[in-house]
DNA sequence: CGGGTTGATTGATATGGATCAACCATGGGC
DNA sequence: GCCCATGGTTGATCCATATCAATCAACCCG
């Protein structure tokens, strides 16, 4: 059983151009100068805690946020006071592109662990994109991408049952930590079984009888937020055996 | 009753500095040069007809596609011959922004009625991004409004009901037509009861039944694809009391 | 015009997952 | 080390919506 991380204080700092996240990150397909000219607007590195707020509903867009390590819940609150979890968000990723369109936040941000957040003046990113034609692409493709991404989210809710649907979260976060040098079979969840629910669509009794469940198919172990899947073709074949979009759109393995 | 609308055809081959959707398109805020500029690049008004495709899964990607005038979907096809609906694309809407992060369309687009659709090849947009920023500003925000639609679709799917979803969706038509000079409450649907469904994660009879219920509680008066929104108070009343984030995301106001 | 195909409506029944209700485990605070 | 708060699990029941089945209306084509 792997030790819960403890963020080492001095990878909090790093630059992006020695930063391990760089291949999943904005500095993708930039040349060593132009990653340093990116390195002199990033804001890095400020450490919060569970339950810390990145941005609110109707804020005004001031910042990008990536992760660089712990994880991030977005989310639209109802006037209810219930809400819609729209993401969970691993280092790496980038987020508030939803305000681009109007300069104001649509969604909120809230930090899931105690977790390190780099920040990205819009504006100065956007004026050094001008700049650098292939940064301003990598920015067009990460807001495609996640597009993408929300497409596969569709087909899910739409389309997938309860059961479909948790396995295809598993085998997203399971792909995605191994895109970070992570056990892809054995991790720990950042989030609640509510807020796993809220994402799918789906109430939290079902999700913890559908744990339960495929726990005694052998597909995985679970015990409280540690998870260990044990039979990834198994949780492959529970979505309709090669469903191609959400491959593609990575909610099985968000590339 | 309206005429069900026939295409002029010397409309079709209109400069996008003369379009009349020059407000909802990609030329918003750019200079008369830079739009003479943009309409150098732009393949304008191929008609076309129900069922024709302008790009299917897998396809790489070459041109973006803008309605002109008519409608189109937009779906990914599933392994099981069936599909997802993600969306249906009125005059001015911009399709195929999701194919952008690798070059390739991970989705396909369907017309659902003779259309004219015009053509820009994404390399030379986005090489003319780089000498306009406004241009490359322009673009950033249709991806980033592409992405809170979608949330807003998240949440439809995620936490409505089947009245819900299509009181949203009758009243996302309707912003629509209305912000195109066309009747908001007068209109004819484009697509069939079953795309209706698929696209809002409903099977085909529910849809039906909802129709013929809010015809009887006044809401609207329906014939086929024709519709009639009598309440469209009543219909906002529906969503929640003003659900703030279906409101901005544009699923109610598609702004 | 008439037969056949397709899409829409309506009704009857089935069911997946929500909801309601206990109960249990964990962990943090005092 | 105990207590309470919070989150998770499990069971019983209910309901919204799917599914199955039949009929109907429109439209196309010969």
């Amino acid at each position: 059983m792997p030790e819960r991380k403890v963020i080492p204080l001095d990878q909090i700092k790093v630059a992006c151009k020695n930063c391990s996240l760089a291949t999943l990150c904005l500095p993708i397909g930039l040349t060593p100068e132009d990653v340093d000219r990116l390195d002199q607007i990033v804001k890095r590195g400020r450490p919060m805690h569970r339950g810390d707020q990145l941005f609110a509903t109707g804020d005004p867009l001031h910042n990008l946020f990536v992760v660089k390590t712990g994880s991030v819940k977005t989310y639209c609150p109802s006037t209810d006071g219930g809400e819609q979890v729209l993401g969970f968000h691993l280092p790496g990723e980038l987020i508030g592109l939803e305000a681009i369109q109007d300069g104001f936040h649509h969604c909120a941000a809230k930090v899931l662990e105690t977790s390190a957040i780099c920040e990205i003046p819009f504006d100065r990113l956007e004026e050094l994109g001008t700049r650098i034609p292939s940064l301003q692409h990598q920015l067009l493709r990460l807001l495609s991408k996640e597009i993408g991404h929300d497409s596969g989210m569709l087909l899910l809710l739409g389309k997938k049952s309860a059961e479909e649907r948790l396995a295809a979260f598993l085998l997203s976060l399971s792909t995605r930590y191994r895109q970070r040098g992570l056990s892809p079979t054995d991790f720990f969840l950042s989030m609640s079984r509510h807020e796993i629910g809220n994402y799918l669509g789906l109430a939290v009794e079902t999700v913890s009888r559908l744990f339960t469940r495929f726990q005694e198919e052998g597909l995985l172990e679970v015990s409280r937020k540690h998870v260990q899947l044990r039979d990834l073709d198994g949780l492959h074949e529970l979505l309709g055996e090669h469903e191609p979009y959400l491959r593609q759109a990575g909610i099985a393995m968000r590339s």
